[in-house]
DNA sequence: AATTATAATAATGTCGACATTATGTAGTTA
DNA sequence: TAACTACATAATGTCGACATTATTATAATT
């Protein structure tokens, strides 16, 4: 392993783990554009590493389809479509609700417990939302898993954790200006205690319209915001 | 690239998706034991390869969970256990039931058909499962998938198919004596046949009922023969 | 001028070598 | 005998170098 690294890092994984991290990040963020080339030569000089554990890392990437490889030619960023925009996103709503219903029968008292402490902790950043939006998604996010995680199935939640990414890429790259409508931003709180409301009541029904509405509302949003 | 092999492999994908495809087959059919070290020298010996499509190939069956990794210590095959059988398998079995749905919501004439088709396949073939039980269980994945495929959703039948492989190795694995009880082979045939009816008549809830029944009754059997 | 042929340039995919880290073993001490 | 240290062995993770293949630019021919 090389010198330079061994020192500066504590928590040592292999390079391709780090890179793969950061890349995905690249990628979900949109600095690498869809369809975008990915050169070696580029990536290696980025993230100060050699050529394998950059193969390493897009070889997963290949798997999570975030890059496609073309035959002899090296990687690319997976192009995007409205097509597969809508098709993530339903699939997520469809498996959103499978957690949901399943987290409704198997919740205990720590599950309703957490979902509260989560909201709060959601809530209470509602104001800054402006001054840090990725704080703010990190918490929403935390509420969201924090329901599905009452499924107690982490074969489920995996696949949840991947849509969810999936998903994030459409929303960072055609809601480039972070546009928070103030309408917008209200309407998803209220869903939030609606849904609050309802996981408690145990209304499963109820709970997974709510969550229907809440995750599908944003892909028609950014349908209209991109012609295919 | 190496002289040797160019000449000899027609369409020749890197080494990396040759030794894939070979590494995931010997992990699924069990050639490689749960939990066992996956030695590099090993790997390099059986699959004629160096080490940089190895490692590309493990890191691509880490995402699939396949295989995991220690620190600094190299790979293991994926272990296993009657909880994660269990989870797998009610997954794949949720899955399995939002694929029909939206199939039967969405299926047309051609989805009709062509699981007729695959029916008759792999009904066929019934008489010679002794012979060969891989290009049964061809033909029975074939049909299951044909139903699958009508819901029309890529991202969908990517989950589908990643828990499909899953829940294989579990089989493989634990009906290593490939026990065909006559009995229970009656029974499935019997369910593909109340399967296809319920498709063709649209009856959504009974399709899913029998469907969940066939994907579960083999986890309670594998249940049995494995204490964890 | 357009199309093919050819050369040069660039980028990929692979291996071998090397430094780092882990594992196993013998030897020493209490 | 048990436990700890020191050493030897083995295995991993990374880089650089090289052969193969693709891409671009240039020349040649119709």
């Amino acid at each position: 392993m090389p010198l330079s690294k061994t020192n500066n890092l504590v928590s040592c994984d292999n390079f391709a783990s780090q890179v793969l991290i950061q890349l995905k990040q690249d990628i979900l963020t949109g600095f690498f554009k869809p369809g975008e080339k990915l050169l070696m030569a580029r990536l290696k000089e980025r993230y100060q590493v050699g050529i394998s554990p950059l193969r390493e890392a897009l070889s997963q990437l290949l798997v999570e389809q975030l890059v496609i490889v073309e035959n002899q030619r090296g990687f690319r960023v997976h192009p995007i479509s409205k097509q597969e925009m809508l098709d993530i996103y339903e699939t997520r709503a469809s498996i959103e609700r499978l957690c949901i219903g399943l987290a409704i029968e198997k919740g205990d008292d720590e599950w309703e417990a957490n979902i509260l402490a989560c909201a709060h902790k959601m809530n209470k950043f509602a104001e800054q939302i402006e001054k840090s939006p990725q704080e703010w998604e990190l918490r929403h996010q935390a509420f969201h898993t924090a329901i599905a995680e009452g499924c107690l199935s982490p074969t489920l939640l995996q696949v949840r954790r991947s849509l969810y990414e999936k998903a994030a890429r459409y929303r960072n790259l055609w809601l480039n200006t972070n546009m928070v409508d103030p309408k917008t931003f209200d309407d998803n709180q209220n869903d939030h205690r609606l849904l609050v409301d309802a996981l408690l009541n145990r209304d499963s029904a109820l709970a997974k319209q709510i969550i229907n509405e809440h995750l599908l509302s944003p892909s028609r949003l950014l349908s209209k915001n991109f012609q295919d």
